[in-house]
RNA sequence: GGGGGCGUGGCGAAGCUGGUUUAUCGCGCCGGCCUGUCAAGCCGGAGAUCGCGGGUUCAAGCCCCGUCGCUCCCGCCA
């Protein structure tokens, strides 16, 4: 088909242009129609112009702006016009001008939409994502994987500038155990043999360390066949990084001036040059999660020893169960945490009712609380007089009013939550669920809506000082935390097998507003540390040899001290474009049960690509 | 594996405790009118076995059982 080719973008027109003779390429946006004169609103990536057909126009080209209809690809030639002033549309960049049709070229038509392309689609995901070529089209979409582009752009032009080498990794690769199941490739080649498909480029970038490369980054493809979330998919985009000789701060001061370009670049944000650090102990102990919200601070307080004091007997024996569990676990030389009771005090929100309160309850209860104890501090109270509790738990705090209030630091009017539990654990992230609950309900870090939250949109903090070893209950083992490579903190060499559970590793998160952003650590470069560690966590050494004989063997040459980080890019550029699905910042992204709905994958395949990749497939009983 | 929510014309929603319908509204679609709109307006029209299957009932979009799909979350995700 022959056409006439665009002479600009439907965003670029300006008053300057009046009276150039232009051609116009894009979709039909809008349309409206006057019976004489009519409008059509021509879109593409770049914006929207306004193409009138005017009442003295030509037979033909009358005919064609009526056959018009929503999202026919067209060509328009026709010449700029200044609107006249009362005409002028302040909302349109482009809202000066008009383009005049000389001639309209339907290149496509378009059947009637599954729904409209608006700035965002109103219409189900399910259906978003079978159309997802229209949802693409909506200027919510292609705005948000312009920034994608942008921030990875960012992030290689930083990279690079630091010294970096983009260096790729394969995609087909050896199956390792590394916590979450792999996706596999059959061979066809080798009958009973699979490739993997990597949750992380982790060896081979430790590898590349071995190999002298000092410096790696690879914006790299991740795949992990486990449930996905809001903020996870079965695929994934990790921007990986990986240094030789550095200690955990050149990490976190990289990775802090990186995200100071990219957001100065993107969204023209300043962030402060350095992140706040939290070890995850107080973590958890404040907001009962790795990846607290610290837009807001309604910080969780323990109520310890004071809650032994109650009457409350509920209290008293979380707290004792949990203390005798420790004691037990101690016995054996393993450290584990007792119980606990944690408060949180919701400032002035003494009247919240019942139901209120059995709503927060409820989001507690996901994270295996077994229930949630309230109070009120009366309102009614005088001004410099004994505060007065009222309602839900406070009968077992009689005599202790005052006590409690000055501990909590609460005043006249708050509501107090409180959560205790025989594992701390649980206490501390069932009331800190609470607090993210109330963050989102309350708005609480809106600055608009509370003078105290913070100023900043984006809130970054490291989280340090994980815990380099997990109690594994089920199977009674010590998993590791994070990964096998990680290094242990120096000061706990010594007692790595004796008490693994006291063991903090060298290990780092990046959080943002209640978002795990990164995740990193310094590795182990000594074979014998590594051996230990594979011990402890129940690896034989054939196991070891067998899985990672690879990375071990390449660790008898001389690998230097390194380590590393991956901040994911879906989430970072999700939060930047302030959104909470990273499916609003991929282009074609698999739905919640991993298919995806346009193209119906996965999908079965015939008999003679199973025979060739020698698999036969069993399915699952019908009906259980 | 478990929990919450949802499923009603092409799209988004309403339909309270079963009985007023011919299942309602907005957008879209079709036809008509209209020379300055920009979510154009006005008039008219078509379009739904209320996800599917069973049950209770004189009567089911609404109640019960089962099932499928979507969505959020817990588990899982080093």
């Amino acid at each position: 088909m022959e056409y006439r080719k665009r002479s600009s973008t439907c965003g670029a027109l300006r008053k300057a242009d009046t009276g150039a003779a232009v051609v116009l390429n894009g979709w039909v946006h809008r349309r409206r129609d006057h019976g004489g004169i009519s409008f059509v609103n021509l879109r593409d990536r770049y914006g929207i112009t306004q193409v009138v057909v005017d009442a003295d126009a030509d037979e033909t080209l009358r005919k064609t702006a009526d056959e018009l209809k929503f999202e026919y690809c067209v060509s328009v030639v026709g010449r700029v016009r200044a609107r006249p002033d009362s005409m002028v549309n302040k909302d349109m960049d482009t809202g000066e001008i008009e383009v005049v049709a000389d001639s309209i070229q339907i290149l496509s038509r378009c059947e009637t939409l599954p729904f409209m392309i608006d700035e965002e689609s109103d219409a189900k995901e399910e259906l978003r994502l079978k159309y997802r070529y229209l949802d693409l089209r909506s200027f919510g979409m292609q705005r948000r994987l312009a920034l994608r582009h942008e921030v990875a752009l960012a992030v290689r032009e930083h990279l690079a500038g630091q010294g970096f080498y983009e260096i790729e990794t394969p995609t087909f690769i050896k199956s390792t155990p590394e916590g979450a199941r792999d996706y596999l490739v059959p061979s066809r080649l080798y009958p009973g043999k699979f490739y993997a498909l990597p949750q992380s480029p982790q060896l081979y970038k430790q590898i590349l360390m071995v190999s002298g490369m000092d410096k790696y980054f690879q914006i790299a493809r991740c795949y992990r066949d486990e449930d996905a979330r809001g903020d996870r998919q079965p695929e994934f985009t990790q921007i990986d990084i990986e240094m030789s000789f550095v200690k955990r701060d050149d990490i976190l001061e990289l990775v802090e001036g990186m995200m100071g370009y990219v957001f100065k670049k993107t969204l023209g944000v300043e962030l402060p040059a350095r992140f706040r650090r939290l070890g995850f102990d107080e973590a958890i102990d404040l907001y009962g999660t790795d990846k607290p919200d610290l837009r807001f601070a309604m910080e969780m307080q323990d109520l310890g020893e004071l809650a032994l004091r109650t009457s409350f007997q509920a209290f008293k024996d979380a707290l004792a169960e949990g203390e005798a569990r420790r004691v037990a676990a101690a016995a054996k030389g393993v450290t584990q945490e007792g119980g606990a009771v944690k408060a949180l005090v919701v400032s002035g929100k003494a009247d919240y009712s019942r139901k209120q309160i059995e709503e927060l309850e409820a989001a507690a209860k996901i994270y295996r609380a077994k229930g949630m104890a309230w109070m009120k501090v009366s309102p009614a109270a005088e001004a410099g007089g004994a505060p007065r509790l009222e309602g839900g738990a406070s009968k077992f705090f009689a005599g202790l009013e005052a006590e409690l209030v000055a501990a909590l630091g609460a005043k006249a009017g708050d509501l107090i939550l409180m959560v205790a539990d025989a594992r701390k654990r649980v206490a501390c992230q069932s009331l800190g669920a609470v607090r993210s609950k109330l963050g989102k309900d309350l708005g609480l870090y809106d600055p608009s809506r509370h003078p105290e939250a913070s100023a900043k949109r984006f809130e970054f903090a490291w989280i340090v000082d994980f815990p380099m070893f997990e109690w594994n209950e089920d199977e009674a083992t010590w998993d590791t935390a994070h990964h096998m490579f990680t290094m242990p903190q120096e000061r706990y060499h010594p007692t790595l097998e004796s008490d693994p559970g006291s063991v903090k590793g060298d290990l780092y998160d990046l959080v943002m507003n209640g978002f795990e952003l990164a995740s990193g650590s310094i590795r182990i470069h000594d074979p014998e540390l590594q051996k230990r560690i594979f011990t402890i966590v129940g690896f034989s050494e054939e196991e070891g040899q067998k899985k990672f004989g690879f990375l071990t063997e390449a660790f008898k040459y001389g690998p230097p001290p390194h380590g590393g980080i991956a901040p994911g890019l879906d989430r970072l550029v999700m939060l930047m474009a302030g959104e909470t699905s990273i499916k609003e910042v991929i282009a074609f992204p698999k739905n919640s049960f991993a298919v995806s709905p346009m193209d119906d994958c996965p999908s079965e395949v015939d008999q003679h690509q199973l025979d060739e990749l020698h698999l036969r497939v069993t399915y699952p009983e019908a009906g259980k």
